[in-house]
DNA sequence: CTGCATGCAAACCTTTTGCAAGACT
DNA sequence: AGTCTTGCAAAAGGTTTGCATGCAG
């Protein structure tokens, strides 16, 4: 019971919910990790500084903060499913299918996707996390320094 | 302007790979659900064809079917794999995330949005399969009948 | 006839769940 | 103390695979 003041941990406990070793080591290792990860990654890392949390655990964690909208699952198109703290308000990605790489780009270049889809669609859309694939500037023009 | 099952077959050939009957009831019933459409709902269409054709059958030849780039698979938010053929050009989709509806989109609105991934990030989107959760126009305006 | 395709069932992979024991408040 | 949480293992859901048989070319 002496961990720092995570900011999850504190969000547990301003919502009145238990805050057990279990929980702290995974919040420890989801912030450590920060970024797309697995539950699968979350679980190695939460074994070496515990190695008796369960899997299991681990699930019902990600649920937990998934329910408490501090976490947001995502498809990057494999088997498993990603997730990612969703703290620092809505950003979307670049997935490079040559590469590999990940890039995050603006909210604000959907804004005329969004507006579009309410006029012409009545749609409202919740885009919080959009993974868009393609060919990185990089793959795309090997030979140019800077692409295009 | 669909793909019929005929040039399925004929694409098997003139690619030297076998026409089975398995092969040639799968492909008419993806033709006949023309959607998309899981594995296991061509699996029970199929089967009411020849009941005696297996699910991994099925797999298989949708995987074939990938391979030849006839077929490409889409995640819709479920557990499940979404398979659609691949020959009525990109389109994309809206799926309310209260009443569970999915409406097509037209690719024209990703214009802009392509536009600006290659001016501010040089990155080729290569969206052939987009999902957009929200909520649909019924369920954001329940009073409103036509939504206008 | 040769080799790829099929059926079946078992294996797999990721995620979920039932239950008894244990921990947080 | 009471309820929520955990670990374990088994279940579940979707997809893949090993192997012997069967069929297309």
């Amino acid at each position: 019971m002496q961990l720092k003041p995570d900011s999850l941990i504190k969000e547990l406990q301003e919502r009145g919910m238990r805050v057990t070793p279990q929980r702290a080591i995974i919040f420890e290792a989801i912030e450590k990790l920060n970024g797309h990860i697995t539950a699968e990654e979350i679980f190695q890392e939460v074994q070496h500084i515990n190695p008796y949390i369960s899997l299991a655990t681990v699930y019902r964690t990600l649920e937990l903060l998934q329910d408490m909208e501090l976490v947001t699952p995502t498809n990057l198109g494999g088997s498993q499913t990603y997730f990612a703290m969703k703290d620092h308000g809505p950003h979307h990605h670049l997935v490079c299918q040559n590469c590999g790489s990940i890039e995050e780009f603006s909210d604000a270049l959907l804004e005329n996707l969004r507006d579009r889809l309410v006029q012409d669609y009545h749609f409202l859309a919740q885009i919080n996390h959009m993974s868009i694939f393609g060919t990185c500037g990089h793959c795309a023009n090997p030979d140019s320094p800077n692409g295009e």
